[in-house]
DNA sequence: TTGACAAATGAGAATTGTTCTTATTTAATA
DNA sequence: TATTAAATAAGAACAATTCTCATTTGTCAA
């Protein structure tokens, strides 16, 4: 099943880059193909090393710059918290919001409709042109609950 | 009036810092003032900058620890921004929202009730427990929507 | 007020995350 | 398969932050 949808993504994925006239290289379907297995909100370094195993001459300035370039292109989103120095790299890039455990640094997407309205006028929001927004929510994810009472 | 207002808080601060015996320092009131007088999130490079004329031995060290110890004490808060690499700091403590310029990288605090509420059940937001949230919006700046135009 | 002592600071080294440079390699296409 | 622009690897350079430790300073008790 999940096989199925990634594969789904990654042919996606090459109709993209073919379509802007941009390489397909093999690190580049590693790197997007990394993003995918992950829902750890990776780190550049993180992506990195999981990529190392099966290219094991992979440069990180390949990582920083493919990141930058699939960023620009829409296909994922650079995101980053107080307190973490490391950018981290989503490949969700659709509306979705954030939970982070202010405890163990875990984030987790939450998509609601609710938080997606954007209820002001022009004029309250300080006469900004909004592109998008997103709600990030600190607090103390189940499993940090669980360590605290025991 | 912003002077009475400073004046104000400074001794706040004071008073603080005393009833948790934290050691009120030249530095510490200087870089406490330096983020009152700012409304621009500065860097912890710009506080170390705006600081050096009065105090030229000041050090980069000094500057980050403070910092940590005031977001620590909840006095401040640190917030960071995707493509900028250097953290900011906020000397609002209160619950408030960021409107960034994806042009000139500004950021403008937004206070709105309609943002305030966070209308999830507990299950919606995946059992996590809450602390607070921040609403980050993206957008174009009126100044640099002018720019654009011209 | 002074003296003792813990707390805070300064200076710069060390570390971490990211970008830059340049020679080499590779994907696309003709 | 040859050509060529695009992409990559390797590591130097840079930027942000943290660490180390000797020196200085604020606080508090006498």
């Amino acid at each position: 099943m999940a096989g199925v949808m990634e594969k789904t993504r990654i042919e996606e994925f090459i109709r993209f880059c073919r379509e802007r006239h941009l390489n397909v290289t093999h690190q580049r379907l590693a790197i997007y193909q990394a993003l995918l297995n992950s829902t750890e909100h990776p780190t550049a370094e993180d992506i990195f090393r999981t990529i190392q195993s099966d290219y094991p001459t992979i440069s990180r300035a390949t990582v920083y710059k493919t990141l930058e370039l699939f960023e620009r292109e829409g296909i994922i989103r650079k995101v980053s918290f107080p307190h973490e120095t490391a950018a981290r790299y989503d490949a969700n890039p659709q509306r979705h919001h954030h939970l982070f455990c202010v405890q163990c640094h875990r984030v987790e997407d939450l998509s609601h409709p609710q938080l997606d309205a954007l209820p002001l006028s022009k004029r309250a929001l300080n006469n900004y042109q909004v592109i998008d927004h997103v709600v990030h929510i600190n607090g103390i994810c189940p499993a940090c609950q669980q360590k605290r009472r025991s």
